[in-house]
DNA sequence: CTGAAAGCGCTTACAG
DNA sequence: CTGAAAGCGCTTACAG
C-alpha cells in the first residue's frame, strides 16, 4: 500500500502533526525538522491522500460537469477550455456525458452529490422536473454554461442569443437576400431555441423581408437534422436563396445536402452558421458563422464557479452575457437578381 | 450541511451500524427497522458520502483518463465510449486534457495518485522519462488505449497498425495507383508513427510499386499539418495521384489544400484516411478511411480496466488487438492512364 | 515551535 | 438480527 502520513512521521522521528504542517506549508516548523520531514517524504515517495483531506477539509476541489454530447465540436471545445481553467486553479473535473438520457443525468447528479463536488457546471437546458427539484435542493454553486434554463435561480454564462440571431439574419438581408430560410433548434430551449428564432423573425420584419413559414424548420442542432431539413427546404418552390442555421453542425449538414443535390454554396444558396466551432474552417467552402466566444465562455464559467465556491457572498446574481461576433468566411454571397 | 449517517440513525432510532447495513443492502436487518431507516433516509434526503466510503473501503471507483486533445474527433469519440462504459459500471471519470504539456501531465498523474483513483487510462504514447518512472511506481492498473508505449510493462488496447496501414496502401495500389504519397505521424510514436509507416512501405514493396522518398512526409496527425504537408506534395513533379494519410484529420487537411488549389478529390488525387472518425461523413467528398473500432476500443479498455481492478490476478498480460476495417466512401478512384 | 487527541463520515470485525 | 468500538488517513484546535 501507499505510505501514509504516519509512516513519514516515524521515518522522520516527528509527530504526524508536524508532517501535516510541512505538507500544508505552515510556518512555525523549525528548519531542521522540516528538512527531515521532506527527506522522509521524498524517500517514501509519499503523496497525501486527497480522499482523507477532503473528508476533514469538507472540500473536494472537484467540479462536476454535465455535457450533452462529448463528440460535438462545440461542447468538446468548451469542455476543453473548462478543463484548462480548472486545472490552472487546482480543480479537477468529473465529466458526465448525457446523451439525451435523463435517467443518466439524474444518476450522475446523485453521484456528484455523493462525491461532494464543490460545484456543478451544466451545459444543457432541458431540465426534467425531477432534475430541477434535485438541483434546487443542492446547496452548492451550479452554473449553466452556454445555455439558460427557464428558472432563474441559477446563473448562466451565455451570449445574447436574440441579438446574435438578429445580426446573423440581418447580414443575409444586407447581402440582398429576400428568401431566407431558418433551421432552428428545439423550441423548448429557452436560449438557443426560442431566442434565436425570435431574433431571426424580428430581423426580417425590421428589414421588411417577408417571413415565409415554409422556410422555417426545427431540428436538434445536429448535422443529420441539418441535412434532412435542408432536403425539405430544397423541395420548396421557389427555393430559398439563403439560410441561417442555429448551429454550425446543422449548417454543415445543410451544406452537404446541397452538395449532394448538385447545387453550390454560396452560388445557389448562401449559408450562415452559429457557434464558430472548429468545423467552420474544416469544410469547403469555409463556413461564415455567428461566433460565440467559446474559449472565454468556458474560462469565465470556471472562474465564476471558483469565485462562488470560495466566496459565496460575492457571487454574481445575474447572468453573464458575453459578446458575439460575425465571422465572415466563404459560404455567403450577395444575391444576384439575374440567374 | 448535508445530513450524515448519524442523523439518519437518530431519526430512525437505530444505530449507525444498522443504517450502514441497509445502505449496503445487507440482509440480516429486520424488515421493520429497514423500513424505518429507509423512511428516515427519504425524509432527510440523505445520500452517503462517497468520500468517507472511499476512505474506509480503499476504493474510489474513480478512473483517471489522460487525453491528448479533447477537441479531436477521434479522441472525443473514444472518450465518449469510455465514459459510457464506465458509467454503466458505476465508475466515474477524472478527465485530464494534456495538450502536449508534459508538466501538466505529470501534475495530473500526481493528482490521480493523490485522489487514489482505482486505475488510469492513457491515450498518448510519448512518455517522458519522468512520467515513465512515475507510472512505473504506481501500483494500480494502467491501460493504454489506441496507442502503445515503448515499454511493455503496460497493456494496450489497439489495432494492428502495421496491417491496417498495409491494407490501406494496398487498396490504393489495387486501384492502379503508382505514385502514392504518405502523410505520416510522429516517428517517435511506436504505434501510429512507425508501424503505419512500415506498413505503407512494405505494401508498396510487395505490390512492386516504387517508393519515392519525396512523397513521404511526417506531421502531427492534425488538420493543419495535413494541409501544410499536402502543399509540399503538390509541388512535387510529377505530383502523386494518391495519398494515404495516417489520420482522418490529416486527410481532411490534405483534401482542403487540394480544394484550395483548384484540384479535385478523387479526380486529381485519391485520398484514404485513417481512424474512421465522424469527420469521414462530414466532408465532401466523403472520406474513404481505414477504420479503427473506436467504440469497441473505449468499451474494451474500460472493461479490461475494471477486470484488472476487481480481479488483479486474472488481468491480461498481453495487448488486446482489435480488428480494423476499410470503409470505402467517395475519396478514391481508379487511376486513369490517359489524363 | 511541537505533539496528543479529537473528529471528518463512513464500514467492519467483534460480541452479544 | 443489532450495536459499541475501532479504524480509514488526514487536519485542527488545544495545550504546552
Amino acid at each position: 500500500m501507499a505510505p501514509k502520513i504516519k509512516d513519514v512521521a516515524q521515518k522522520a522521528g516527528v509527530s504526524v502533526t508536524t508532517v501535516s504542517r510541512v505538507l500544508n506549508g505552515e510556518k512555525y516548523v523549525k528548519d531542521d525538522l522540516k528538512a527531515k520531514v521532506k527527506q522522509a517524504i521524498e524517500e517514501l515517495g509519499y503523496a497525501p491522500s486527497h480522499i482523507a483531506r477532503s473528508l476533514v477539509r469538507k472540500k473536494t476541489n472537484l467540479i462536476g460537469v454535465i455535457v450533452p454530447d462529448l463528440t460535438s465540436s462545440f461542447y468538446s471545445t468548451i469542455l476543453s477550455s473548462i478543463e484548462e481553467t480548472a486545472s490552472l486553479n487546482d480543480y479537477n473535473l468529473l465529466v458526465c456525458n448525457i446523451i439525451e438520457d435523463t435517467d443518466k443525468e439524474l444518476k450522475y447528479l446523485n453521484v456528484f452529490h455523493e462525491m461532494r463536488v464543490d460545484g456543478i457546471i451544466i451545459m444543457h437546458e432541458k431540465l426534467s422536473d425531477e432534475i430541477r427539484s434535485f438541483i434546487h435542493k443542492l446547496d452548492i454553486p451550479i452554473i449553466f454554461s452556454s445555455v439558460r434554463p427557464v428558472d432563474h435561480k441559477f446563473i448562466s454564462v451565455i451570449i445574447d442569443d436574440y441579438e446574435a440571431a438578429y445580426d446573423a439574419t440581418k447580414y443575409l438581408t444586407e447581402l440582398g437576400h429576400e428568401r431566407i430560410a431558418f433551421l432552428g433548434g428545439d423550441m423548448r430551449d429557452v436560449t438557443s431555441g426560442q431566442n434565436r428564432y425570435v431574433g431571426y423573425r424580428n430581423a426580417l420584419k425590421d428589414q421588411r423581408v417577408r417571413i415565409i413559414n415554409d422556410y422555417i424548420r426545427f431540428g436538434d442542432y445536429k448535422t443529420q437534422s441539418g441535412y434532412d431539413l435542408m432536403k425539405e427546404l430544397l423541395a420548396c418552390e421557389p427555393r430559398p436563396t439563403a439560410l441561417f442555421a442555429v448551429s454550425d453542425d446543422m449548417a454543415v449538414g445543410a451544406m452537404n445536402c446541397i452538395h449532394d443535390h448538385q447545387l453550390k454554396v454560396p452560388d445557389d444558396i448562401s449559408i450562415i452558421g452559429f457557434d464558430g466551432s472548429q468545423l467552420t474552417e474544416l469544410v469547403r467552402p469555409r463556413l461564415t458563422s455567428m461566433e460565440q466566444p467559446i474559449q472565454d465562455m468556458g474560462k469565465i464559467t470556471v472562474n465564476t464557479m471558483i469565485e462562488c465556491i470560495t466566496n459565496p457572498a460575492s457571487s454574481p446574481r445575474e447572468d453573464l452575457i458575453l459578446g458575439h461576433k460575425l465571422v465572415v468566411r466563404d459560404s455567403c454571397k450577395a444575391y444576384q437578381q439575374e440567374r
